[in-house]
RNA sequence: GCGGUCGUAGCUCAGCUGGUAGAGCACAGGUUUGUGGCACCUGGUGUCGCGGGUUCAAUCCCCGUCGAUCGCCCCA
């Protein structure tokens, strides 16, 4: 008979305890720092009705992306691959209830259905950040990219690590069908194209570009909407967004983040249901220069369930893409188990003298592994090195008569003579 | 989804155009019974990813498949 594979499901990972340390580190400093902005966690369900993800969510990644199944109440279900929909189902479920602005947060797992890679895996945990009904959308925005910014810097990143790419989903928009009168159906080419701009040479961005019907006219002003960014802006002051771009950019370097955040015409999200905002953060390491995380504005997602609408902004950030990026740059190590003392169990009989001290160490606070079996001395010193532990309480016969208790420190040596409640 | 590279002990790998496999580390026990890290001795190891094919004979050659990785497509 064969065995089983010890080998998870493909784009999937196991995680060991050094994984888990390395996460909880890389968790714990999402929870401070969105906790510091007054944000409330939530958490929800992993399956979801499938029909939440129709309306909103790209085409793509419903269409091929998605786990979905029938269930046996004949239900299409979907694994969620993304969060944003249920926290809007959350929000609308407690429209009334709640106070607003709300500012939620989770670090859900999520699920997509496709070709593993650098970055990119089927399963990954991505803290989800969002402000709904917030009166002023401007002051919102400001505020989650100031969080986005300062979540990098809660690891240690600073402005030569990382990037913030700004612009607002209006102004792509306007361009092409105003500007260029591009008809719609050729803008999300046109956008894939312009996504390619810094990736190949200039004569093969301008066949890419005439392959769609681009003219040479239409080229030229694309070609100024890129360059010119916030000039063009200022120009064409009629498009939409132009002005909040604008504006944005000046608060922005009031707060202080003009080093962090600039405003490219060519970020675009491929989520539908941005409506204003959107932005995305890379990484500036040459070797790593990839889009970390990003999010923006989507104003029409609560109102699909079916009560009165409320704006929104968010974004969701991967823990894959993460952790690449702080290896990276070495801004988070490996993180060493933790435990305080290790008992070592000389004889049999002394077995539950031992353990009533572990019981008696742990009750104050410490980190305590008992030795399960009796054994030699030096193996047992041997296995709390091997554990990481730095501290061994020999408790033998002597020990136990005494109620003294030898402590030794491994990396000196070391060895004191100490009551139970001194150690 | 398409192409390149790769898959040998628990880990990192070696295996000279085919003759049924090795090293280091790790692991377990011991070097005589309350003091480790060094050293020495001993010991398990492997369906050579999986399934076919060619051959007297396949870890090696061919095909398929699964997985990892890099690039592309797609996307964030």
């Amino acid at each position: 008979m064969a065995f089983l594979s010890t080998q998870p499901y493909k784009g999937t990972r196991d995680f060991f305890p050094e994984d888990m340390r390395f996460r909880e580190a890389m968790f714990s400093v999402m929870h401070d720092v969105v906790r510091r902005y007054g944000f409330d966690e939530v958490d929800a369900p992993i399956i979801e009705p499938i029909d939440i993800y129709l309306a909103k969510t790209s085409e793509e990644i419903v269409g091929q992306q998605i786990y979905s199944f029938t269930d046996r109440g004949d239900r299409k279900v979907a694994i969620r691959p993304e969060m944003t929909p249920t926290v809007a189902r959350m929000v609308a479920a407690r429209f009334h209830e709640t106070p607003k602005p709300i500012r939620w947060y989770s670090i859900p797992n999520v699920w997509r259905y496709e070709q593993p890679g650098k970055g990119r895996l089927r399963e990954h945990w991505q803290l989800n950040c969002d402000i709904f009904g917030a009166a002023s959308e401007k002051l919102a925005d400001l505020e989650l990219l100031n969080l986005a910014v300062d979540l990098l810097r809660g690891y240690g990143a600073n402005e030569t690590h990382f990037k913030v790419y700004l612009s607002h989903r209006g102004i792509l928009n306007g361009v092409l069908g105003g500007e260029l009168k591009l008809p719609a159906e050729k803008w999300p080419a046109v956008a894939r194209i312009m996504d390619k701009r810094a990736k190949v040479k200039p004569e093969a961005y301008t066949e890419m570009l005439a392959n769609e019907g681009v003219s040479a006219a239409q080229s030229a002003e694309l070609d100024r909407f890129l360059n010119d960014k916030l000039e063009y802006l200022k120009a064409k002051s009629h498009l939409e967004g132009a002005a909040y771009v604008l504006e944005m950019m000046t608060s922005l370097a009031e707060l202080g983040l003009e080093k962090f955040i600039e405003y490219d015409p060519a970020v675009v999200r491929g989520f539908d249901y941005y409506t204003g905002l959107v932005f995305e953060v890379f990484d500036t390491h040459p070797e790593n220069r990839r889009s970390l995380f990003g999010g923006g504005r989507y104003n029409n997602l609560v109102g699909a369930f079916g009560k009165e609408t409320l704006n929104a902004v968010g974004f969701g950030m991967g823990d894959v893409t993460l952790e690449d990026f702080l290896r990276t740059h070495k801004l988070l190590a490996d993180v060493p188990r933790r435990v305080d003392l290790y008992i070592a169990l000389l004889d049999d009989t002394l077995a539950t003298h031992a353990l009533r001290l572990a019981a008696s160490l742990r009750a104050r606070g410490l980190r305590v592994e008992s030795a399960l079996a009796a054994g030699k001395l030096g193996k047992q010193f041997q296995e709390a090195e091997k554990k990481g532990i730095p501290r061994v309480v020999i408790l033998g016969s002597d020990e136990a008569a005494s109620g003294i208790c030898t402590v030794k420190t491994l990396a000196s040596g070391e060895q004191k003579k100490l009551k139970a409640e001194e150690i």
